[in-house]
DNA sequence: TCAAAATCTTGAACCAGATCAAGAAATAGA
DNA sequence: TCTATTTCTTGATCTGGTTCAAGATTTTGA
């Protein structure tokens, strides 16, 4: 299980084989099963997650007490709130199990631990989180730019593994609108 | 200039004498007029603004032909179209000054040069996109659950400088709403 | 296998905010 | 200082998407 992150990081940069057992020792293995929650909003758990396979969402609750979906992943990604890593806030956000998930986890103090020993880590970091923010600013672009129906089509053609795992109306909050209306967009086609 | 850039970077990691000296060799400093643009959609021109003083925009033009505001940045924050710097697309966004500002440039290639001269700065990165990151996860809270009047009243409070430096068209934009609904707002007080 | 839970669909009424337009006020440059 | 440009205001009208509700369909777990 620990092999698809190793060999995710080696798209990045080499490790020896001691480097690898040295990283397996900081990463914790877990199953969690479909609706299980990894995070809790309010917690001050704060680690990052990386699926080795599976589906995990990241959401909020609103003001008017609906979900609001922040973020989806899949295999070989990570998900994080870095609003908890980075202040020392409590957990803003949910994570919970789409589906089974087998999950990587990597819990805040474990990561700095590993830092220290193994500095040329913070390469692969600083690349995953620059992809992560530059993913970001493009999702700026298609919440301002473009209309439900686009925002539904442009996501279907870009991820259309997606669409298929997961629900709908998780789907709809993700894109920025009510599942009703994903609904009847779905009945036009 | 570059030194308010090393006090920056000092907050987070030490840097001897030497390494200030190595670091300022792949700085370069430029002042920016009012409405001058440091980078214009569709550049390939790939780089890191850091801002000493001033005020600097990025935004893009949405389909409609109309401006969207994505990101302010004045003294000590950084910022960039990561968009270009992580995929090799060209600029999705313009950058340009608000007001005429004191930026240091680290281009994208300067900073890879920097960063196998001086490892010990991919923390430093890190950390920075990490704080990016983080703010831009908040962001999406905002975005999704407050509506336009909670949105300015929000913005308002948190970042009271801005309000008087910027134009209200761009704050609107930036608010995710129209100039002529912050008016409104604004006139309501 | 079958009942309970979760998800999806559809209609009708509604609304937050957009758009268009045109004038007022503020700012900047020569 | 004075004019051109930029920014802001306000009214009138319009609309994309929401909300509420209730039934239909699909999925799940014991």
């Amino acid at each position: 299980m620990i092999n698809s992150l190793i060999d995710h990081i080696q798209k990045i940069i080499a490790l020896t084989t001691e480097e690898q057992t040295l990283l397996s020792r900081y990463v914790k293995q877990q199953e969690f099963s479909k609706k299980e929650h990894l995070l809790t909003q309010g917690q001050k758990k704060t680690a990052l997650y990386f699926v080795v396979q599976g589906c995990l969402r990241m959401y909020f609750i609103k003001d008017n007490g609906t979900e609001q979906m922040v973020q989806f992943a899949i295999d070989n990604w990570w998900i994080a709130d870095y609003t908890t890593l980075d202040q020392h806030k409590p957990a803003q956000f949910y994570i919970q199990a789409v589906e089974h998930s087998k999950v990587l986890i990597l819990t805040q103090s474990a990561q700095e631990e590993l830092l220290e020993k193994l500095p040329k880590l913070e390469r692969y970091f600083r690349k995953i989180l620059q992809r992560a923010y530059a993913a970001s600013q493009m999702r700026l672009t298609y919440l301002f730019d473009l209309s439900a129906e686009e925002k539904y089509n442009h996501f279907n053609s870009r991820f259309p593994e997606f669409v298929q795992r997961v629900p709908q109306y998780m789907l709809a909050s993700y894109l920025g609108f009510s599942a009703e209306l994903l609904s009847r967009l779905r009945a036009k086609e």
